[in-house]
Formats: C-alpha cells, sequence, structure tokens
DNA sequence: CTATGTAAACAAC
DNA sequence: GTTGTTTACATAG
C-alpha cells in the first residue's frame, strides 16, 4: 500500500452499477451533444400559450384602472387574497386580446390589505421627500426563457436563438462562439459582461493583466468581445483569461449543467463549457483544475451521477431538490448591477500577486458572491424590457415572493440546508442527528427561468399531488425535499427496480429529466452527519435505494405547510414545473453538498433515499429559515398577502426570483443605490416600454418620502412582450400634499382608496 | 468551524 | 488516460 503522508489508506471502493433507468430512447449521450437548442423558443411559446389559454377571469375585488398618464396601461389594485396568478393569467389573456391598441401594459398593485402597511415594503417612515412619484422600476423579474438552454457549450451553430450567453467577455464564444456571430446581447442578460464589469469597474483588474503577459491566445475573441462590451468596461477580455471567475467550482458546474436542456452533463462536457465560459480555465488555469471539478461532483450531494442506458456514459445532474437552475445567465443579470463593494472584492483578490493569489481566491466568497446585491435605479424608471417571458405561474410566485421581501441580496448560490444539513448546521445541534428536523417551510428555492422551459413543454408533469402527510425522518434522517409533487406518470417503477437490486447502489441515476425529478420526490434522503464525527470528512453522501426503510414521521401539514401543496395544484394550469419547484431546500440550498447522507458506513458510502412524499421538501429546518433571505415563499407578507403558496411559487424565491433584490423597505431599496442607475447596463435597454408616468423628476434620492405618500411594489404585467417587472410604485394622498410635482403626480390613492 | 480550493491516492474502466 | 471517490491539508471568512 502506498501510503502518504497525506493520503491514508483509501478503503476500496467496488463501483456499483447504477440501475439507470432512462426514458427509453433518451439518456443516451446524444442529449450531451446535442444541445436542443430548438426547443427553447418553443417552449416559451408554449408556455405563454397556456397562459393565454387559461381564461381567467378576474377575481372579485379587482380594480381596475386607467393609467393617467400611461397609455395602454391600466392599474390593477388587487386584493391581498387574490389569486394572483389568476390575475395575471387574466390581464395576460386581456392584453392579449387588445393587442397594441388596448391596454396591454398592467400595473399590478397589492390592495385592500393596504399593501402600505405590509410589513416589508412600506417605506413610510422615514419621509422626506420623495420626488419622484410613481414609479421605479425595478427589475425584470422572468427569466428568459429562450436563451436560458441555449448557453451549451459548444453547440455549433445550432443555437436557435440566440442569444447565448457567451458573448461575453469570457470567451464564451470560443468554441461555440465562433459562430456566434449572431449572439445579441441586446436585451438578454445573457452575457457574460458582468465580468468585465467586474474587473473593468474596479479597481483593480489592472494587475492582472500583467499575468496575461506571454499568453497570446488571449486574443481569443476580442474583437468578438468588443462589441459585447459595455462601454465602460474594457479591460475585459483579458481579465477574463487572466481573472479567474468569482465562482466557486460548484456554481460553475451547476451553471454548466444547467445550460443544457437536460441538466445533465457528462464531465468532459462540464469541462468544455467551463473552458468556453471561462478562459481562465481554458489558459490560465492550473491542470489541476479538472481535478476539482470532479472532486467538487463528487463531493457535493447535489450532484448526482447518471448513467446512460448502456452503462457506458455517466452524466451529471443536479439533484432536482438542489437545483436552482442557476445560469452564468442568471448571475450575470443579477451582477449587472454592479454593486461596488462586491466589485471591490472581487477585485481585489484577483489583484494578489499571482503567487499570493493563485492559490485561493475565493471563488464564491460567501458573502459576496453569494449575495448578490442588486440595485435599483431609482433615477430613472428602468425598464427591462425584456425579452423575458415569464410564464404566468412564475409571475405570480415572484410577485408573491418578491413582495415579501425580507432580504437585500440575492444570494445566488445558498446553500441548501439539506435535511440533514439542517441538522448539523444548527447550532443547537447536537450530536446526534435527529433532532432537528428542518420543518421550516420549504425556503424557496429559487427558480431561474430555465426549468420552466422544461416544464412547459412537458404538459404531463403539472400534476400536483395536492396535500400529503409529509413524512419526517425522525431521528437523524432528513428528507431531501422533493421538488416534485408526486410522480405522475412514471411511477418511480424503474427507479424502484433498480434499487430492488440488492446491493445499494449509489443509485443516483436518474432517468431522464422528468425521471429524475420524480423519482426525487420520492426519495428520501436521510442525512445523518454526524458533524462532530464526521467534521473531518467531507465524504459526499450518497443516497440509498428508496426501499430503505427509515423511521419516518408524518407529519399533518401544518398551516403553514399546506400551502405548498397548493402550490401544485395551482401550477397545473400553466404546466408547472415539477423540478423546479422543488427546491425547497429548506434552507440549505442545492449547493451545499449534505443532500445525501451517509451512513455511518464506513467504507461503503450507501446512500439512504427514502421514499419521499412530495411534501418532504416541506421539511425545513426552521431554524434555517432566518438564515436565508428568501424565505419569501414561506412567509408571505408581502403586500400581496399569501398569494404565493397558491401560485405554486415555490421556487419563486429561486433564482430568478432572487435576481430580483428584495428590500425590507421601499426606501431601501431606494437608498440602497441611488445613482448607480447611470451606470447600469441596461439603462441602455429601453425604458421605454414603460415609461412610467413620473419620472420627471429623477432624483436619486428617493429616500425619503413625503408625508403623503407611500411607496409600494407592484409588478409591471406588459402583455407584449410577456414581461413581468417590478415596479415601485409611489403613491401619493391627495389630501396631503406635499407635492410639488407636477402634472405627472398621480395620485393613487385617489383612484384606489384601499391603496391607503 | 465552515466552505472552498488543491493535491493526491486509488479504483474501475 | 479518464472518470470517480475519498482523504488530507490549506486558507479565507
Amino acid at each position: 500500500m502506498k501510503t502518504s503522508p497525506r493520503r491514508p489508506l483509501i478503503l476500496k471502493r467496488r463501483r456499483l452499477p447504477l440501475p439507470v433507468q432512462n426514458a427509453p430512447g433518451k439518456t443516451s449521450e446524444e442529449e450531451s451533444k446535442r444541445p436542443l437548442a430548438q426547443q427553447g423558443p418553443s417552449q416559451v411559446q408554449a408556455s405563454k400559450e397556456v397562459a393565454e389559454s387559461n381564461t381567467c377571469k378576474f377575481p372579485a375585488g379587482i380594480k381596475i384602472i386607467n393609467h393617467p398618464t400611461m397609455p395602454n396601461t391600466q392599474v390593477v389594485a388587487i386584493p391581498n387574497n387574490a389569486n394572483i396568478q389568476n390575475i395575471i393569467t387574466a390581464l395576460t389573456a386581456k392584453g392579449k386580446e387588445s393587442g397594441s391598441n388596448g391596454p396591454n401594459k398592467f400595473i399590478l398593485i397589492s390592495c385592500g390589505g393596504a399593501p402600505t402597511h405590509a410589513p416589508g415594503p412600506q417605506p413610510q417612515a422615514q419621509t422626506s421627500n420623495d420626488p419622484k412619484r410613481t414609479e421605479v422600476l425595478t427589475e425584470t423579474l422572468g427569466p428568459k426563457p429562450t436563451a436560458k438552454d441555449v448557453n451549451l457549450p459548444r453547440p455549433p451553430g445550432a443555437l436557435p436563438g440566440q442569444k447565448w450567453e457567451s458573448c461575453g467577455m469570457w470567451s464564451t464564444r470560443q468554441r461555440a462562439g465562433g459562430e456566434a456571430a449572431g449572439c445579441t446581447l441586446d436585451n438578454s442578460l445573457t452575457n457574460i459582461q458582468w465580468l468585465g464589469k467586474m474587473s473593468s469597474d474596479g479597481l483593480g483588474s489592472c494587475s492582472i493583466k500583467q499575468e496575461m503577459e506571454g499568453k497570446e491566445n488571449l486574443h481569443l475573441e476580442q474583437s468578438q468581445v468588443k462589441v459585447e462590451e459595455p462601454p465602460g468596461a474594457s479591460t475585459s477580455w483579458q481579465d477574463s483569461v487572466s481573472e479567474r471567475p468569482p465562482y466557486s467550482y460548484m456554481a460553475m458546474i451547476q451553471f454548466a449543467i444547467n445550460s443544457t436542456e437536460r441538466k445533465r452533463m457528462t464531465l468532459k462536457d462540464i469541462y468544455t463549457w467551463i473552458e468556453d465560459h471561462f478562459p481562465y480555465f481554458k489558459h490560465m488555469a492550473k491542470p489541476g483544475w479538472k481535478n476539482s471539478i470532479r472532486h467538487n461532483l463528487s463531493l457535493h450531494d447535489m450532484f448526482v451521477r447518471e448513467t446512460s442506458a448502456n452503462g457506458k456514459v455517466s452524466f451529471w445532474t443536479i439533484h432536482p431538490s438542489a437545483n436552482r437552475y442557476l445560469t452564468l445567465d442568471q448571475v450575470f443579470k443579477q451582477q449587472k448591477r454592479p454593486n461596488p463593494e462586491l466589485r471591490r472584492n472581487v477585485t481585489i483578490k484577483t489583484e494578489l500577486p499571482l503567487g499570493a493569489r493563485r492559490k485561493m481566491k475565493p471563488l464564491l466568497p460567501r458573502v459576496s458572491s453569494y449575495l448578490v446585491p442588486i440595485q435599483f435605479p431609482v433615477n430613472q424608471p428602468l425598464v427591462l424590457q425584456p425579452s423575458v417571458k415569464v410564464p404566468l405561474p412564475l409571475a405570480a410566485s415572484l410577485m408573491s415572493s418578491e413582495l415579501a421581501r425580507h432580504s437585500k441580496r440575492v444570494r445566488i448560490a445558498p446553500k441548501v440546508l439539506l435535511a440533514d444539513e439542517g441538522v448539523a448546521p444548527l447550532p443547537a445541534a447536537g450530536p446526534a442527528r435527529e433532532e432537528k428536523l428542518l420543518l421550516g417551510e420549504g425556503l424557496s428555492p429559487m427558480l431561474p427561468a430555465q426549468p420552466i422551459k422544461e416544464e412547459e413543454i412537458q404538459p404531463g408533469e403539472e400534476t400536483p399531488h395536492l396535500e400529503r402527510p409529509i413524512k419526517v425522518e425522525s431521528p437523524p434522517l432528513e428528507e431531501w425535499p422533493s421538488p416534485c409533487p408526486s410522480v405522475k406518470e412514471e411511477p418511480s417503477q424503474s427507479w424502484e427496480d433498480s434499487s430492488h437490486s440488492p446491493t445499494p447502489k449509489p443509485n443516483k441515476s436518474y432517468s431522464g429529466l422528468k425521471s429524475p425529478a420524480q423519482c426525487v420526490s420520492e426519495m428520501l434522503v436521510i442525512k445523518r452527519r454526524e458533524r462532530r464525527e464526521m467534521s473531518r470528512s467531507r465524504r459526499k453522501q450518497h443516497l440509498l435505494p428508496p426501499c430503505v426503510d427509515e423511521p419516518e414521521l408524518l407529519f399533518s401539514e401544518g398551516p403553514g405547510t399546506l400551502r405548498r401543496a397548493t402550490e401544485f395544484a395551482l401550477p397545473s394550469e400553466s404546466s408547472a414545473p415539477l423540478s423546479q419547484l422543488g427546491y425547497s431546500q429548506g434552507e440549505g440550498g442545492p449547493f451545499k453538498t449534505p443532500i445525501k447522507e451517509t451512513l455511518p458506513i464506513s467504507s461503503t458510502p450507501s446512500k439512504s433515499v427514502l421514499p419521499l412524499t412530495p411534501e418532504s421538501w416541506r421539511l425545513t429546518p426552521p431554524a434555517k429559515v432566518g438564515e436565508f433571505d428568501f424565505s419569501p415563499v414561506q412567509t408571505p407578507q408581502g403586500p400581496f398577502g399569501p398569494l404565493p403558496d397558491s401560485l405554486g411559487l415555490t421556487d419563486l424565491s429561486t433564482t430568478p426570483l432572487k435576481s430580483i433584490p428584495l428590500f425590507d423597505s421601499p426606501r431601501e431599496l431606494l437608498n440602497s443605490e441611488p445613482f448607480d442607475l447611470t451606470s447600469d447596463p441596461f439603462g441602455g435597454c429601453s425604458p421605454s416600454d414603460m415609461e412610467v408616468p413620473k419620472p420627471g423628476s429623477p432624483e436619486p434620492q428617493v429616500a425619503s418620502l413625503s408625508a403623503n405618500r407611500s411607496l409600494t411594489e407592484g409588478l409591471v404585467l406588459d402583455t407584449m412582450n410577456d414581461s413581468l417587472s417590478k415596479i415601485l410604485l409611489d403613491i401619493s394622498f391627495p389630501g396631503l400634499e406635499e407635492d410639488p410635482l407636477g402634472s405627472d403626480n398621480i395620485s393613487w390613492a385617489q383612484f384606489i382608496p384601499e391603496l391607503r
């Protein structure tokens, strides 16, 4: 035996065959190779159609008034208890009907409950004056459907549409890029420009460049890059090559995997994707980075290896419960709005001398990276016009989630505490694993756009199971949050069968898209992590076949939990995406390793999976909740109230939404970064769309509002482009006047008494 | 202490 | 040689 100082013995591992069952034809490699570009668009439409198709009637209590100053725009006051999704659907339908001639933009605000009073959003307080009145549009919520999948690394040409993320600085295009001629950055946030910004704006990208010397490859695509680069940022491409991306391997792997339709990728493709999107790895990094990638794949439970039917190809997937469907794209969006501080961090780190820095630059700095502060432009109503289309369901979710903003920052790669995790991390957590169950409502993981697509595509999935008893594993075990409602059609059969196999296999393999998710949902992952004991070991935990019987506790759903069930239900209308929904990771986040728990088995890691009920996800450790910023879903306090639940927005909290900054209060929001707007790349984007009525006085300092007005959040639904954007409304109260504002001033309260 | 990065030893192909 | 696992250690926060 070899002994190395560092590395003790490694027990022999035997590889267990993964019972993979995929849908018959699908699994194969082809997928990996085939980017499916085509689907993107279609999906989108599908979703759209769905939405439209649903005819909805407006629930009672809704008030719709024409916007005083904006053509084709109506203000819709929605009672707190209303079903937003339905409303959005109805409005969408309405807008579509009207087409360009009729009202096609709707400003949704909650009333009744008096949004103002709502905990979160209220501006109230400090008043001062706020020049602006009407609204500030913050960010588009939706993910862009189309673009997402497209990210495959080398999709030669195929990319249908377009917007490839790669356009960015990181030379993403190299491979694919060549063809990328088409890459349109345009609205799409997809590109990687963020890099540019980060480095560029910051202070220091320069130092880094030096490193570059010598590498000629760098040229890569300067030319291309340039095009896209924002004017200001220019260091970009070089930096991209020289600087290590601010993402952890885990994050990059996720980006890579999520860039594919199937949400799975072979190791090799992962390498390729990373190299394509982050030239640093291609040109600068030591070869060891691949080892690190592999290490991460094996280490983190969220990464699940799936074997093709023939057993020859292994695909890495992200456990549905943990997958937030993060994409570089999304992250990019979030980062667009530069946060000075963040950048600083980033830059600083990077600046270190090579020698020094080579070693560890925290890729996703815990704080900063994960949490991406988003800044809203206050000055101008910024409307991103998105090409983004938000599926209604999402939209709804967004609203809810958004509204309930608890935190300011979006966590990009949060760590999810999986059940087990929850235990461990918990402060109190004793040795025993069991004690803490994470019941919190699931936190909503973020859902990014992508997932949606898929779902949309597949209608079948919608089924939601409403309620089921939740299982909690008694002691040590923890469940995964299963995203999926109960399985639909494909029962776990395949999975089970495989599971039957006597030997515990590392069954991670999931069959095709659906199946995986479904399977997962069913599975209960038990974790026992004895942190203390295990503290050192980072061994990846494995899932066990469902067959395993572990003690489980069933909980009836608490009031709070119930909602979720509902969520699932609702989605059906719009074809809710299963997988997406799932994440509840309680808190942990997908990122966290702990998804799978290992049993104490020393040598052979076994993964234990218990059949989960869909609800399992609900079980999230309460404690954790606090940690995550996104609890929005759980705690619907926003102006819109409880809406979320019904919407099936579980995910809202997920990325897409997350991308939207949550502020405790509008004021906060405003204060957060008044001026950045200008710098905002988007500024360029057409704000035109929505011109919010007021911008007459673009004063950044919105910080204070006059007494007679208050800010509240709302959403802007633009049926012309199917976008849903978040907006901050300044509601003025007629009686009190303080504002000298000109004609623009609109006293919404006049129109909608409830607002007051 | 945790999360992350890196290196390395092995194992199974 | 590639892919996967796992351990050890280093480092930042």
